[in-house]
DNA sequence: ACAACACCTGAAGAGCTATTCATATGTGCA
DNA sequence: TGCACATATGAATAGCTCTTCAGGTGTTGT
């Protein structure tokens, strides 16, 4: 591509951009960074997750009734979110309960609240 | 919610119930932070905002080319995630250089790498 | 065994999104 | 003023995604 050439004149910049080149994710970092948030861009898994935040562990059911979606909506987007390693489940008689997978998640939907505070 | 139906106390304190409504996510609040994971969910952007974090401050032919795109996808790209509040934008003469909007937003992309790192 | 229940899965269509092409705006320089 | 550059914008299409429908699996109780 020759947008660098016409743009960044030999100078400072042309050192900047090799060092960011250098620092950056791969390509299949990148897609897996948004193969995940993509996961929590849905109206429907985000809500699903913030339920689970809040109330800890809930069944397929429960869900539907607090999402205010169909069981069947509810457990497809259960499992993309299962297969990605987001929520995991437990199984309870023929109930399943579903619960955040880590740590790791619950501050990631906290700091975005935060985010969500402080730019309306 | 279901699951919270046994939870019934007698006299609530002012201070729990407050911080309580302070934890709770609306639905509303859910879908509008599912809207900000979306605009994150995309690999492209994800990449934009990745190579932010790393270099700070970057014009759009410098992430067009650390990234691989055209200009025009980056133009378009750099569009949602500035009326969406996630970047903030500077002109420098016919340039244009961009930033990641807030800390937050930095704190979510870091918290979101060590997500991947933990979970392979 | 059978029925009821909780949940899962595959297929299909409506709706949305990202990229591309063409064009427009704004800036710096001669 | 005229030209080149950097970026923005509008329209259109190809590709993807969410929901729904219909049926399937596994579990409990009788």
């Amino acid at each position: 591509m020759a947008a660098l050439d016409g743009c960044v004149v030999p100078e400072p910049d042309a050192a900047r951009v090799a060092a960011t080149r250098d620092r950056l994710v791969t390509p299949d970092e990148a897609t897996r960074l948004a193969e995940l948030f993509r996961l929590l861009g849905d109206p429907t898994r985000a809500r699903l997750l913030y339920a689970l935040l809040e109330a800890g562990e809930l069944c397929v059911c429960d869900l539907a009734d607090a999402v205010e979606v169909t069981d069947t909506a509810v457990s497809h987007a259960l499992r993309l979110l299962r297969t990605a390693g987001i929520v995991a489940s437990r199984r309870a008689g023929r109930m399943i309960y579903y619960r955040l997978a880590d740590a790791h998640v619950r501050m990631l939907l906290d700091l975005s609240r935060e985010h969500l505070k402080e730019t309306g």
